[in-house]
DNA sequence: CGCCCCCTTGAGGAGCTTCAAGAAGGGTGG
DNA sequence: CCACCCTTCTTGAAGCTCCTCAAGGGGGCG
């Protein structure tokens, strides 16, 4: 991680409160396992957790805040490939490689913690659980690009943003209890870079929600108030 | 493998004509290796190498023919992801991971030769040159895959396609002396389904190449009359 | 020889983008 | 604390790309 963020004092995994969330749960009460060393680090928003083509030595685990990451190419343009919430590791299916493919960068004030991935190879086959704990997220992750890729080639775009909109509010396991209240850390670019729309499709997809009384959008604030609605436009069109 | 392809005789990486440009290369002339249990197999078209969900057992190597990785999601829907020619390894990007997230079928007659991937892990130390030859072909399909969806979401339709083919003159290792003759073993539909197009749209764009004498497009072959316009095109199309 | 599938071509229209202008919100400096 | 600015978001109008629907052509295989 680059000297960028605030890095707080060195971190036992134990005593950390999203431990059951996280990599980390396994290795607690393992007297076998030394102490992972840890970086845990706060950042402010639109810090770079790593850049595109850097060398991998970490997973990341989101303890709060939220991440993009984007791709860029030879010609400057950019590709957002995915979002992360608190919970989610990044750095997956590159567990094998030598450098990021892409960058990471915060959306917010976050909290960013990282293990070292030497130390998961040297211990993960003392620790079942948390290899086949990372495998399932890769499995995951390689499913969820083939869907989105699927969706931008196929569905028009109010079924892509309600698609998007449903699967942050189970992501980021909000109650389901309406009215919804969804916070978007990431602007409306960003937004429709990563589903393959221009950022004013997105604002007229939002405001054509709120005409039929399906939402309620304010900016960065989406108030869903028929997520059964919702749910059945998005299931029924393209 | 299943059992649906026709399995040639117990095989030889020394043995083999196109060892040098296999992962097999550096197993051939160490003792301390044993013979790696290769699996040599001659599929006719339209055949599963694997399906989607399946257990990851083997690497497979193309050694000659083509394939296509497709995804299906529940709704049947089909996104295919790649094509794989003579010297492509498929199956990366998967070496962690318990199940295959598409399915690999094949376009044409081929032959492929499948490597246990237990036989990958247990050397790998052994043969750094493996691994880091894994790595880079993880490398290269993972840019890949971000470059297609930035293509797929930022350009137009002709310089998708016209992309698409010079790709596969680079990948196929096509001379460059004109004119270039490229033998596409997919459907119009294939190559669609890839791009995000209709078959439609694809047929119009070769027409259009054709009107302009860049192409000559008959069927499965496209006679490459004109490279540098081509490319001259792509590189100015947004 | 005939069937079938794939490819091609045309016409029409839907959906999205682009361009442009105005509104709203957050941050900064006086 | 207020005024200003700048960025981001919204909304409108026009235009273009691509899709859909439909019909015709050609090659391969039985």
């Amino acid at each position: 991680m680059p000297q960028t963020g605030h890095t707080l004092a060195p971190h036992r995994c134990r005593d950390c409160a999203k431990a059951k969330h996280c990599l980390a749960d396994e290795l607690i009460g393992q007297p076998s396992i030394p102490p992972i060393p840890i970086q845990n680090t706060i950042l402010p928003k639109g810090r770079y957790i790593y850049h595109q083509g850097d060398g991998v030595k970490n997973l990341f685990f989101v303890k709060s805040g939220s991440v993009k990451i984007a791709y860029n190419n030879e010609q400057g343009d950019q590709q957002i490939i995915n979002f992360y919430f608190p919970g989610d590791l990044i750095g997956l299916a590159v567990l094998n490689h030598g450098q990021h493919s892409a960058s990471a960068v915060t959306l917010e004030k976050s909290v960013i913690c990282a293990f070292p991935i030497g130390f998961i190879r040297t211990h993960c086959e003392k620790l079942p659980n948390l290899l086949s704990d990372i495998l399932k997220r890769c499995d995951a992750e390689i499913k969820h690009r083939h869907e989105t890729l699927l969706s931008s080639h196929q569905c028009i775009a109010s079924k892509r943003l309600g698609d998007f909109l449903l699967e942050l509010i189970v992501r980021l396991g909000l109650s389901r209890k309406q009215p919804v209240l969804l916070h978007l850390p990431m602007s409306r670019a960003d937004m429709a870079n990563y589903l393959g729309l221009a950022p004013e499709t997105v604002s007229r997809v939002l405001s054509k929600y709120q005409k039929h009384g399906l939402i309620l959008a304010k900016k960065q604030n989406i108030q869903i108030n028929d997520l059964e609605q919702l749910t059945a436009f998005v299931r029924q069109a393209v």
